[in-house]
DNA sequence: CTGAAAGCGCTTACAG
DNA sequence: CTGAAAGCGCTTACAG
């Protein structure tokens, strides 16, 4: 009992060749009118599905490449999407799939542009890339959409492009559960403050609107007393936060909505507060992992990054070899909560 | 260039046939001795890699069939366990893998066996279930491993038995995550008690313990004033909290290891102390969300049951099709900390 | 023991 | 426009 329809029974039944009922199925041209409109009939009616390995062994014969571009900033944490893309990569190596990741030693529109160029003469055939929000970037993904190149970004979102879909994490909620969090072990009560990395960059903001509204809205009895900026940098996040700890001393509690998560743990041991003030941080990089450990950090609130780097790889290749688009436009990883108990788990 | 090493390749530098060179591949007898060595030493020499996409195309013929025993107890958190097990069919069904999910309808060690003996006549390839841990199924699963039938374990493991892997919680780390957590948010103080399912299963108990070592050794200032047995049942354990709570009025806290959720958090909001008592619990069923959205309970803490269901159908196909055994004997799943903010969450 | 051939489902030149 | 054939990499009867 053979219930499978394939490409060979379209055909039997048709009475036209294989060839042809290939051409009708991917819309390839060389077919009269009459006979794609009759084997088309006959593909609807046997509810004809293709079979992934029939087209996949095919497809050995030209291999596809995905381009890749990941910021240098290095937040250590992209050696975890590395690591995703790296165990997708293992599974669908085999389909004929090729990865070309590139780093970007700087934060420039201008470099960003130039590997996109490099990657579309490579002849790519799909790309992920942490995008620069910015309008050049933005013309440089439309213009390889509209040569048929699916794009997804990953991490970081831009605004207004044509790209497929995004990975990563819903900036805002994490935020806010940042805020619930620091709000139910302070018991609703004291004097806090939120170390920001820029206030000109997207995420953070997202991060921090998040953590602010629920404090606000839930927890009447919290204060937030400032709001700093440490451009990522541990020295610069060291200093303001000592300066902080002076301004405020009966502050409770620190939010810190990017980067430079050292300094300021630093400056809260080295005052003498580790226990007293609770404080809430976002990605595990082993500085952070150590700061748990030790209890100066309460919280660390990660992003998934292995799930991102899995993800975007899973639906690049669903798209080419499946030929269909995601079903959804934002895929958020999750806000995956850790304490001094779980933070170094080594899991799946 | 195509660097690409294939059977053909091997079998044209052996100067023998491509059965043969498949026969040696895979162990299958009817080759000299001579020739085996030979084209072994070859396959060695130039690195040879099967292709996946090869293999699964020529055993579309032979499609393999993977059994599966779910409990009946139907935690409705089984179903998430369902759909991971779904999502890995939908992605490997071409490659020609069935399942034959039976659902238990008591938890008798008898019913057990004679599902196992239903699969096993099926001729299934490889078995999937959440053992009891008994003697007697210890024994069949064994059994099945000795007729070169590879057996998994997910959610609940069977000890001393020859099963390939265990796919679920690390229990005891779950346990302790709750007591961490607990402890944070009572700053360190007041009085709590345990509710657990019964003292007879091993999964409550190991919740329960790594739940009172953290209290005990990082938070002397909580006493557990009591520990109780509510059967996994919501009118008892209604009752029974109604009574700790007139028992203990000063109790701040309880962590609750197993079922019976809503009747415990009814008794609590009926008692007016949704506020004042603390409460953790285990698992996301509809039922317990409602009490995280609600404010009664803190902290749910999942098993990230999706991933248990979608690991055991990938880690079996890996060792049907790819003939390797998975590279460690516990895969744990995240300890998924939940709070009212993302509780519901729809994520990848 | 060994090899030649057919087949898994799909795609791609190439003839006609 | 249409079809017959070869091929992707591996496995499986079947002859010899």
């Amino acid at each position: 009992m053979n219930l499978r329809v394939t490409i060979k029974k379209i055909a039997d039944v048709a009475k036209v060749s294989r060839g042809t009922v290939d051409k009708v199925l991917n819309n390839r041209p060389g077919v009269s009118d009459e006979v794609r409109k009759r084997v088309m009939e006959i593909i609807d009616a046997l509810e004809y599905k293709p079979n992934i390995i029939g087209k996949a062994l095919a497809n050995q014969k030209k291999p596809s490449l995905i381009g890749m571009i990941i910021p240098s900033d290095a937040n250590p944490f992209f050696n975890d999407i590395r690591k995703g893309v790296e165990a997708a990569y293992q599974e669908l190596s085999d389909f004929g799939v090729k990865i070309d990741c590139r780093v970007m030693n700087s934060l420039d529109v201008e470099e960003q542009l130039s590997i996109i160029k490099y990657l579309s003469d490579q002849g790519i055939s799909a790309l992920a890339l942490t995008a620069i929000d910015n309008p050049a970037i933005c013309n440089a993904i439309n213009t390889l959409v509209a040569q048929n190149i699916p794009v997804v970004t990953f991490n970081s979102d831009i605004t207004g492009s044509k790209r497929m879909c995004f990975i990563g994490q819903d900036l805002v909620k994490s935020g806010r559960v940042a805020g619930e969090l620091l709000g139910k072990i302070l018991q609703g009560k004291g004097q806090i403050a939120v170390i920001t990395g820029s206030h000109h960059i997207l995420a953070h903001n997202q991060r921090v609107d998040g953590f602010k509204m629920v404090i606000n809205k839930d927890f009447p009895g919290i204060e937030i007393v400032d709001t700093i900026e440490n451009l990522d940098q541990d020295a610069l996040s060291f200093e303001l936060t000592w300066a902080l700890l002076e301004k405020f001393p009966n502050l409770n509690g620190i939010f810190i909505a990017a980067g430079g998560i050292s300094g300021a743990g630093k400056a809260v041991k080295l005052a003498g507060k580790g226990n007293a003030i609770k404080m809430i941080c976002t990605d595990f990089i082993p500085n952070t992992i150590e700061l748990v450990k030790e209890g100066v950090i309460d919280f660390a609130i990660g992003q998934d990054p292995f799930t991102q780097g899995y993800q975007l790889v899973k639906i690049l290749y669903d798209c080419l070899f499946l030929g269909r688009g995601p079903e959804k436009e934002f895929f958020y990883t999750k806000i995956d909560i850790r304490i001094k108990e779980n933070i170094e788990s080594n899991l799946i």
